[in-house]
This record gives C-alpha cells, sequence and structure tokens, in this order.
DNA sequence: TTTTTACTGTTCATCAAATAACAAATATTA
DNA sequence: TAATATTTGTTATTTGATGAACAGTAAAAA
C-alpha cells in the first residue's frame, strides 16, 4: 500500500476511535455523514480517506462497523505492534502513561526512563520507570521503537542523541527544543507554548 | 492587520521563543537562513512569514533580533495579555502549569479547576486550584478568556458546555472527545494518542 | 572605482489537502 | 413496475501552503 498523507493517518486513528464508541453504543452500521458528524469533519471527507484504504460498504446500510475498526487497525498498526517507551517519568510522563492505561492498541508502553531517584524504580500505571543508564540495554531486550520525550528542554537535545544513537526509530518530542534526528528516524514534535499562542490569537482575532 | 495562516502564527510563537534563545547567547541580529536552521524549515519559509508582518531588516546584517521579538508580540499577543485556566488538575494539568512558570509571557494562568477535594485550594506552580463550581464567579472575576482542558474524556463534553455557557472564548482540548463549540468559540484540539499512531504508522512504513 | 559576494523581498511554480460535483447503485415509495 | 430518495466511490476543481527563482541592494574585495 502507499503511503497515506499524514493528515489522513490522523484521521484513521480518530475514525478508530470513534467507531469503537459507536460499536459502546450497540450500534453496528455507520453512514459516512454519521462518522463525519462524530469528528466535525465533512463526508466526503471520511468517503475519501476510506477510499484511500480501499474500504468499501454495503450500499445503503453505511460501513460496518466491525470491519471498518478491523480494516483501520490493518492500515495503520503494525502487525506485531510497537513498543513505547516513556522517556522523562514528570507530570507529563505520567499523564501519558495513564492515556494508555486499559486502552487496548497496538502500542505497549513497555517502559519509562528517569535519572531522579525519587522516580526510578517506582510503577505509574503499571510501568516501570528504570534509570536512563539502563536504556541501551532494555531499549534492544524490550525491543523499543518509539520513545516519547517529555523531559526537560534543557536536557532535550542530549537526550534525543542517546535514544538515535541506540536505535530509536521513532520520536514524539513534547519539549519546547526542536530537534535534530537522522533522515531514518521519524520525528513528530508537539509545542504546548506554541498551541496555547495560536489559541490566544485567534481569541484576540475574533473580537 | 489580515488574520495569518494558522500555520504561520505557530511559527510565529516557534520564531520568538528561537529569537529568546539567541538573545540569550548574546546575538543581537540574525539572518533568515539561521533562523530556518533553528525551526528545521527553509529560510524561504522565514522571509515569507516576516513579509506577512511586514517586518523590513537591515540590508546585510540580518535581522534586529529585539526589534523583531517584539513586533512578533505586537502581532500575535493581546495588548494587555489574555488569563488562562486550566481545567482539571491531574497529571497533564499540572505538567502545564509547570510549562508557564517563570515563562514571561503575555498568557497569564490565573487559575486552575478539579472537583477532586485532593486537589482543590492547593497550589502548583503558584497556581491555586479551586472548585469548579465557583467557575462562573472566578470566570468573570479574573477575567478568563481561554481554557485548557485537561479533564478525563468522559467529563469532556459537559464541562465544555459549562464553560462555553460561562463565556470562556477559547479551548485547548487534550482529552480524547471531539468536543462541539460555537462558532465565536477557538477551539483548537489535541491528541495524544493519535500522535503516538501516526509516528508508529510512519515507523512502520520506513522499515 | 569597479566587481564580487551575500542577503532580502517578492513573484512564480509546485505540491498537498480540502471541497465540490456527479455518475452508479440500491432501497423505498407510489 | 416505475419513480424517487439516499448514499457511495471517484474525478475535477479550488484552496492553501511550501519551495524555487530572481531582481534589487548594500557591504566587502579587488
Amino acid at each position: 500500500m502507499k503511503k497515506l498523507p499524514g493528515k489522513t493517518v490522523e484521521r484513521l486513528s480518530e475514525y478508530r476511535r470513534a467507531l469503537l464508541g459507536s460499536l459502546a453504543d450497540n450500534r453496528s452500521y455507520i453512514f459516512s455523514h454519521e462518522l463525519a458528524a462524530l469528528l466535525h469533519i465533512t463526508a466526503v471527507q471520511v468517503r475519501r480517506d476510506l477510499m484511500l484504504i480501499g474500504y468499501g460498504s454495503v450500499m445503503r446500510k453505511g460501513y460496518d462497523i466491525r470491519e471498518l475498526i478491523k480494516t483501520i487497525g490493518d492500515i495503520i498498526d503494525a502487525p506485531t505492534g510497537l513498543n513505547v517507551a516513556i522517556i522523562g517519568m514528570g507530570n507529563l510522563g505520567r499523564a501519558i502513561t495513564g492515556y494508555f492505561m486499559g486502552k487496548r492498541t497496538k502500542l505497549n508502553v513497555v517502559a519509562a526512563f528517569d535519572i531522579d531517584p525519587q522516580k526510578v524504580d517506582k510503577v505509574v500505571s503499571g510501568v516501570k520507570c528504570y534509570h536512563f543508564d539502563n536504556f541501551k540495554r532494555l531499549r534492544s531486550e524490550l525491543d523499543i521503537t518509539i520513545g516519547v520525550l517529555t523531559v526537560p528542554p534543557d536536557q532535550g537535545k542530549a537526550v534525543t542523541a542517546q535514544l538515535v544513537s541506540y536505535g530509536i526509530k521513532g520520536i514524539l518530542n513534547f519539549t519546547t527544543v526542536s530537534l535534530n534526528v537522522p533522515e531514518n528516524v521519524y520525528l513528530e514534535e508537539f509545542d504546548m507554548i506554541t498551541s496555547i499562542e495560536k489559541v490566544a490569537y485567534f481569541v484576540k482575532e475574533n473580537q
């Protein structure tokens, strides 16, 4: 399958979550315009995304929710699942760990790392925190491919260099520093301050 | 000034942060390609954004950092600043509150809200947590215009309805539910699960 | 002084994403 | 049965964002 646009991947993830919610409401089929309404987008957008992944519905009954959930999984999940580590077990690290609790996804948070003795060896939401000195060994033992970076900004660059050199393949960066990674490592950055400043700008402009 | 594209606003916020960093390094002028390198974008993109806000440099010396910081502030900040409240003082709420500590921005986190007696009346990073029952009163007393939503997903929709009805103008939503707000309220959504699933997809595809 | 070099501001071209348009398919109604 | 209504899959159009090209300008070098 051809590589999908990033935006489509994001929406597929959101579709799946919405669909799981609909299943919980004992629905079995859903129309494109209903799914669209759940995400506040247009029905065309939904149909176009599903076209890209080659999913077809039973005409006039809508999409089979269970089937669609499975199809989305086949596309965006790795067959065997991927293992994730939280790097930096401060408030944010704990928050993210908590988010994953109980969610049966193909992404497994298998470890957390920190250098603070207060945090090392503690277990949060079922995830054990190791000293970062053990990262190299545990990275390969536990087959960790994705790192969620939630360390203080001044440590962001140094820690990233280590993650990369020990073989991490994807990084989700929550620090406020902009990182440098090689071609073969996928990097997604999220900056809270920027997000709030953006909200503030549009609030100001709306008045 | 005409409303700027959302992407440009995001970059302006990032430029400013990078510029403040350069100031700290005792630099006074910066070239477009240098600023671009700090954000891993192209020099053209930088010049284009600055063109949009009508900022001109001293030719061949680069941009005056102090002046540019001020210009960006004039564009994206509200003249008097805006007040922000954190709704939900779990790990994520505390993390965000901490992010703002010590940053002299025009955005002031003036209050936090929760319903858990364990959290109410506690002070975190200089921000006091109130019971959400007081939101209506404090919203207007403290002139809160922006809410950062960090409550459990099942409460997202109900809490949002209240924020809106009591006059909030912008919401940054960190819950995993998709919210509905009226036209005049600006909504920015961020979904961690989606972000990590996106990283996972591109890690999988890169191999 | 003249030439070269180094940047900028702006226009033009390309690429990606979102929206609109519409033929095809099937259930429902008349 | 024929006509209508509903929903899909796909193509075409528009919009928006990014990247490339280039003329203009000032400092530095010759």
